[in-house]
DNA sequence: GCCAACGTTGGC
DNA sequence: GCCAACGTTGGC
């Protein structure tokens, strides 16, 4: 799924009693803790996925001050980066997902940080979420502003026939929309897209 | 269109 | 708290 702007595609979930809207942050002992700390004035890198056809680099470029709101993410994991791991001047790579071929097309930055997505408390919204409420948001967006569209694209397949991105995290859990890229794997897919 | 991976839900 | 059923992502 997009993680971003899809048009209408399923119904809200539905649910029943107001939970409370899960804070804790396990993921901090977990697989990703090294994404949550930094050294002072430290760069981190990222990766957001978006179906070329719901909302595409282009469409990034195209938008006022080339720059948009990352909505409507709804997975816990992606969520926590967005509200917790991505800050101001961290670089994204922007992924063509479900494309022919699925590729790394496009860098953008963080302009703001983690705030909370309002279209979880819009009903009319497909990804209204009921649990989360302006008190206690579940959800949370970053905004983001294009930087430079990459020389070439840089494919899926060709990222996963480099050995040295066999860790990437992109290759490693296959759907999570936002993942984590080190500043080397950051560095080999610039060099790849500078090639030929 | 199929299905692997995996998160979420809900019965018990 | 376990776990089966179900839903979603996204590659193939």
């Amino acid at each position: 799924m997009p993680a971003k702007k899809l048009a209408a595609k399923k119904a809200a979930p539905k649910k029943t009693a107001a939970k409370k809207a899960p804070q804790s942050k396990p993921y901090e002992q977990g697989a990703w803790a090294r994404v949550y700390t930094r050294a002072a004035g430290e760069r981190r890198y990222w990766l957001l996925k978006s179906e070329a056809d719901v909302f595409s680099y282009d469409d990034l470029v195209a938008a006022p001050k080339h720059t948009t709101c990352w909505d409507s993410v709804r997975n816990t994991g992606a969520r926590n980066f967005l509200r917790d791991g991505m800050k101001k001047g961290d670089l994204c790579f922007y992924y063509h997902s479900n494309a022919e071929p699925s590729a790394i097309v496009g860098i953008c930055e963080v302009v703001k940080e983690g705030y909370p997505d309002d279209t979880a408390f819009d009903k009319s919204h497909p990804y209204y979420d009921a649990d989360s409420v302006p008190d206690t948001p579940t959800w949370f967006m970053v905004d983001v502003r294009a930087v430079s569209k990459l020389k070439r694209g840089v494919t899926l397949p060709e990222l996963k026939a480099r050995i040295d991105l066999a860790n990437m995290a992109l290759l490693k859990v296959g759907r999570l929309s936002i993942v984590p890229v080190t500043e080397a794997e950051w560095d080999i897919v610039l060099a790849m897209s500078e090639e030929h």
